[in-house]
DNA sequence: CAACGACATTGATCATGGTCAAGTATAACA
DNA sequence: TGTTATACTTGACCATGATCAATGTCGTTG
């Protein structure tokens, strides 16, 4: 007893995907646990990330998916011009680096928005390893659709919704990520700024911060800094009209 | 020889992959010349929709993914207060179903645009394919990425980019897949309605009809009804800025 | 060939949210 | 603990594109 957790002590950053907390969200999900050890050999856990520091960037060399296991993560794609377009954050337990599958290097660039913890999965053995069990396989296919889906509500929202209607939608599907991972849903404290926000939204931050101010004023949160705080779920499902991105990112 | 020739009159639903004029991008591009037999195993080709019939149906159980033959595709996601939005158009060679791999039921709905034939790929078999074939499970892997960057660059497109940009750009995606299909890039018939690319680009109809007259004063195109040319292509890739969607749907 | 319906174009007006500018709060650092 | 840089908020004004309304064109069918 007293040496299991010695071992464990000895070497953290070989925590196994066994024990980890987030085995129900992560890649261990789809597998069986007699074949968790064989990912448990490709993953290179526990590597440390800095607030700002880039976990991978944009046209370097694709060699891994990542997993957060701790903090959180924003993608973003930089165009010629130098403009920047935030495509996705990512809490823990959630994938990053699958729409680089199809290139030889990455198709964006990733950045930690908090002291945050990854686990490396080398996309080589990845595939291999996938091959032999269709379970994985089948997940890997899941994550990627799921990918897909989020990216066309995204989309959706964009085009078809009002600044208050996006950003109710954010909130929310913050809110359910949060519950997710079991802490509160209608009380935290969003990872990214206000102008990540507003890229990924597609508004002006001048906008997200006049309707973080109305939405406080009809009670509907209460918001300081990022410290947020829901006061009236219903009222925000009521914003975001016919919205159904409910559980996903 | 002329046997041959008859064979193929005879069964003409049953053309091979090995034929098919299409193998250098859809699935077949991605295996080997002896494993091609087994593709065709699983593949029920050469179904016909009318335009305007429904390929599949969102909510309807997910059973198949589809490669276009000929013809083709729009693929839409209808929320519940009944509103659209077009998520994609597909032409000979592309896939569609991909989203809908992490769900029970298709995530949206695909729609013959004109005249269409397309391949069906049973999803229970494809997987059990692609585990047994490395090459093919790349294939998908790449394809399913690839969809995700498309729609990150749509999202990007709808979140930045002017009426006149995102015009431009589509004009310009759907110039260079014409020219891989072998088929004038300069001189083209579009196959979908003015409502479609309005709604797919997050526009009102009305602007879209403006842009196009617009461009045509100024000599970048020429349209009348759904026939186009696109005279000065230079310009219209001024038009769009930093934009990289290039070869891709 | 007429007549209908669907699709497309054009014009006039208006609203949402962008931009510019200034000011305030918060966090990082010496 | 002051000092600065960064993030956030608020206000005034303006532009792009949506909406409403009317007209025009095409393709289909009796």
């Amino acid at each position: 007893m007293a040496q299991a957790i010695r071992v464990q002590q000895v070497s953290p950053l070989k925590a196994s995907c066994h024990q980890c907390s987030l085995s129900n969200l992560c890649l261990p999900l789809a597998v069986e646990e007699n074949d968790l050890d064989r990912l448990e050999d490709i993953v290179q856990q526990g590597k440390i990330y800095n607030r700002g520091e880039h976990i991978f960037d944009q046209s370097t060399p694709f060699r891994s998916c990542f997993a957060v296991k701790s903090g959180s993560v924003k993608t973003s794609i930089i165009t010629e011009g130098g403009e920047e377009q935030v495509t996705g954050f990512f809490m823990p337990g959630e994938l990053i680096g699958l729409d680089s599958m199809s290139s030889e290097t990455y198709a964006c660039t990733a950045k930690a928005l908090e002291r945050t913890s990854v686990c490396e999965f080398p996309v080589d053995k990845l595939e291999e390893l996938t091959g032999k069990l269709p379970e994985l396989q089948h997940h890997m296919y899941h994550l990627m659709s799921q990918e897909i889906q989020n990216s066309h509500q995204l989309a959706m929202l964009l085009s078809k919704n009002t600044a208050e209607e996006r950003i109710a939608a954010l909130l929310l599907s913050l809110s359910s990520r949060f519950r997710r991972r079991r802490m509160s849903a209608t009380n935290f404290s969003l990872p990214m700024a206000r102008n990540d926000i507003a890229n990924f939204l597609g508004l002006a931050v001048e906008t997200v911060s006049r309707v973080f101010t109305r939405f406080q004023n009809q009670g509907i949160i209460k918001a300081r800094g990022r410290e947020v705080e829901l006061l009236d779920v219903e009222a925000l499902q009521m914003v975001t009209r016919d919205f159904a991105r409910q559980g996903s990112q």
